[in-house]
DNA sequence: ATAATAGTGTCTCTAAGACATTATATT
DNA sequence: AATATAATGTCTTAGAGACACTATTAT
């Protein structure tokens, strides 16, 4: 078809979780050159019998232990020196998992939370308590997925999928206010959301709370 | 690096104009198998040394003689079989120009106006009055450029770029709603435009207009 | 004068924010 | 009883929609 080579295509996978109302990434410890030691998100090339979708999910699979969540493509990085060694154009996914399905028997696998500096157009990434070396373009895809998911979280009901099953008012609340970097109003919150059909009542109330218990909802498969 | 073959990675752009109110994507004529004769947007395969947006800049200058436009990526399409002959993955990207920036000497480059049918979820290419037959999954890609516009149109001021340098209120609404699909409330079109900021008025005045000129506007370049 | 759209002013309605009050669990 | 959060009700405020009225040009 073209006297020319191909680049080559990989997928990147952030796969968002949040702990402790904090906002978390999966990150992979490079064991080799370049940037040996630092951190990447899972990744790995796309082969030629696999759709990009399935590619992600294979990597999600095969470098995370995660099956089944939420995935939707991101961007697609090409410039022509994000690595040294070759051409390498990235597709990118985000993925959103409850913080109980990370698996954290992982060889060289570490939960880095994301810190937004005050107003900085940069965000660290904390691994054990130390921010963290990253490696290639990985920063800038992360950065571009808290925007992502910033900006979608108006819309589009994606707060369910950091939750378990059935959760409270309030901790929807708190993944909104986690992912949004700022504090919400409560009563408005709160008329939104019940207004939005999203919700279901479980009709179960919390327990052990040590105050009056809140309504559990679950997530409105809206099947009509 | 890997033993595996690389799949071909091309960019395809969705240039969109607006024509007598009427949303139009310049497109390609096929003159090969597979799919000859039918349409398709302009595209070409990424070489080693340029950049995705490179590419498909390199795309509009050399398949549409266009310049300096609005540009931006808009998502990556990787089905294992959207091209028959190979693994083809399609890095697409939407542009915006006013019409008159169409150049109609390019050969085998037609504008084909994009319909919806009421309420389905496919859309309908007219090319010269009739529905042109659309090669690969470029319909798809179409679909979906509707869509990031109509999205986008709310929170980002894209309507300047279908526009002349200096415009009317009402023109800009006209532009809004061939973008939306609907009709927009003029009042408050009105109000939550000259609110954002983003126009600055020129102190003119349309002429020849056979009622009371409106105001011309021009982009607020808000270089801050 | 007539036609046609521009532009202003005002009223209503809806949704968000603020805040007060009552309810219900654990300790 | 004390404490803490849940849940409801009401008031205020901001913005969108509706609509009436005035303004200004070409014919």
């Amino acid at each position: 078809m073209s006297g020319h080579r191909n680049p080559a295509v990989a997928v990147d996978v952030a796969l968002v979780t949040i702990v402790d109302d904090r906002l978390a990434v999966v990150m992979v410890r490079r064991n080799q050159d370049p940037h040996r030691s630092q951190w990447q998100l899972p990744g790995g090339f796309v082969r030629l019998d696999e759709s990009l979708d399935d590619a992600a999910g294979r990597v999600l699979r095969e470098k995370a232990g995660i099956n089944d969540v939420y995935i939707e493509q991101l961007y697609t990085f090409g410039a022509v020196d994000r690595d040294q060694r070759e051409r390498v154009i990235s597709v990118t996914y985000v993925a959103l998992v409850t913080a109980d399905r990370v698996a954290d028997e992982f060889p060289d696998v570490a939960l880095a939370f994301i810190e937004h500096a005050e107003h900085a157009a940069t965000l660290a990434l904390i691994v054990e308590g130390k921010s963290a070396a990253v490696a290639f373009d990985h920063a800038d895809i992360v950065g571009l997925v808290v925007k992502r998911l910033r900006g979608k979280l108006a819309y589009v009901p994606i707060g369910y999928e950091l939750l378990p099953e059935r959760f409270t008012l309030l901790q929807l609340q708190r993944v909104h206010e986690t992912i949004l970097g700022r504090t919400l109003n409560k009563d408005s919150f709160r008329r939104t959301m019940l207004a939005s059909g999203d919700l279901e009542p479980t009709g179960e109330r919390q327990s052990d709370v040590g105050h009056r218990p809140a309504a559990l909802y679950r997530y409105a498969t809206t099947s009509l």
